[in-house]
RNA sequence: CGCGGGGUGGAGCAGUCUGGUAGCUCGUCGGGCUCAUAACCCGAAGGUCCUAGGUUCAAAUCCUAGCCCCGCAA
């Protein structure tokens, strides 16, 4: 039985500590996540989902990096960390073999926002990949590397969930696995970065590519002003170069066909 | 006390500022046209205008309180 540290804090890291918890090959000493962040309407202060589900499963949570005494004080052999939010000391990456979970083909799209801007670039295929944490982000050898199709109307919430629940796999049987017989180094030449993903990205652009508009859609949901109102386009369908607009949301109302939207609010032109 | 939008026939909306006949697009039902249709034409049914008070000759509309839904942001 190994003793683990788990590092997350989002949706996708989840099924990742399901799996783990399961298992009864792990015990999982403690897990690390970011701190509770005021969120929702009203501005709550809310756990987050990797908080939430060790804490019913009755594991110690911290907020905050622990320090290489307090890791060795919990005995905590390896720790597994899957979309955190904060780069790992070299304290602890130098210490103990940190296996991360990163969504991508790696080295490319190395950073924060590699499912969104693979679906944004139109990209057919990503992967899973597992990799030991160094000082530089998402840079550190390769272990084991899975690769995911994107169908062409596939949305971020499908992908995230098929990369999640694979991943979570995948993480374990690295965990499983001697990383110092499957790591392999990244091909730096080949390596991109995708950067954090802000408002403005889900801007349509007028006049923007049938396509480029689909991506962004997908990927992030489209924004535009239609009579004055911010409208969000939340699914469209592409098929042999035409654009089909099936869910969007206004701003303020809850999200409804395209078939209703147009009753009462007219056509979209994009 | 983070900022903001909304609740009107079955669906999506307009009307509210400036009180005075319940409107639009769609759906449903009936009829017509058509070889035919998700197309077109004619007609019909269907509404406690979120709730409770208040103001007024008169409230979807103004005032007060409450319930419910949602967007931004993070």
């Amino acid at each position: 039985m190994t003793r683990l540290a788990f590092f997350g804090s989002p949706d996708f890291a989840l099924p990742s500590l399901q799996k783990i918890l399961a298992d009864e090959r792990f015990a999982i000493a403690l897990a690390v996540t970011q701190p509770d962040r005021p969120s929702g309407r009203g501005m709550r202060l809310k756990p987050t989902p990797i908080k939430q589900t060790a804490l019913a499963a009755g594991v110690p949570v911290l907020e905050n990096i622990p320090s290489a005494a307090e890791l060795k004080k919990a005995r905590v052999e390896k720790i597994a960390v899957v979309a955190y939010g904060r780069l790992i000391p070299a304290e602890i990456t130098r210490g103990w073999e940190c296996v991360n979970l990163h969504p991508s083909l790696l080295p490319k799209y190395r950073g924060a926002s590699p499912l969104q801007s693979a679906l944004l670039n139109g990209e057919t295929k990503t992967a899973i990949t597992t990799l030991l944490i160094n000082e530089k982000m998402d840079a550190g050898d390769i272990l084991l590397q899975e690769e995911i199709d994107i169908g062409e109307n596939m949305r971020l919430a499908e992908l995230q969930a098929v990369c999640a629940a694979r991943g979570a796999a995948l993480l374990r049987d690295t965990l499983l696995a001697d990383a110092q017989k499957l790591r392999r180094p990244q091909d730096e030449a080949g390596a991109t970065y995708c950067r954090k993903i802000t408002g403005a990205d889900s801007l349509i652009r007028p006049g923007e590519d049938k396509l480029a508009v689909h991506n962004r859609v997908r990927a992030l949901g489209g924004r535009l002003t239609h009579r004055g109102k911010q409208v969000k386009i939340l699914e469209t369908k592409y098929q042999a170069g035409r654009l089909e607009i099936i869910t969007v949301q206004p701003e303020g109302r809850a999200p409804l066909s395209y078939a209703d939207f147009k009753n009462g609010y007219g056509e979209i032109i994009l």
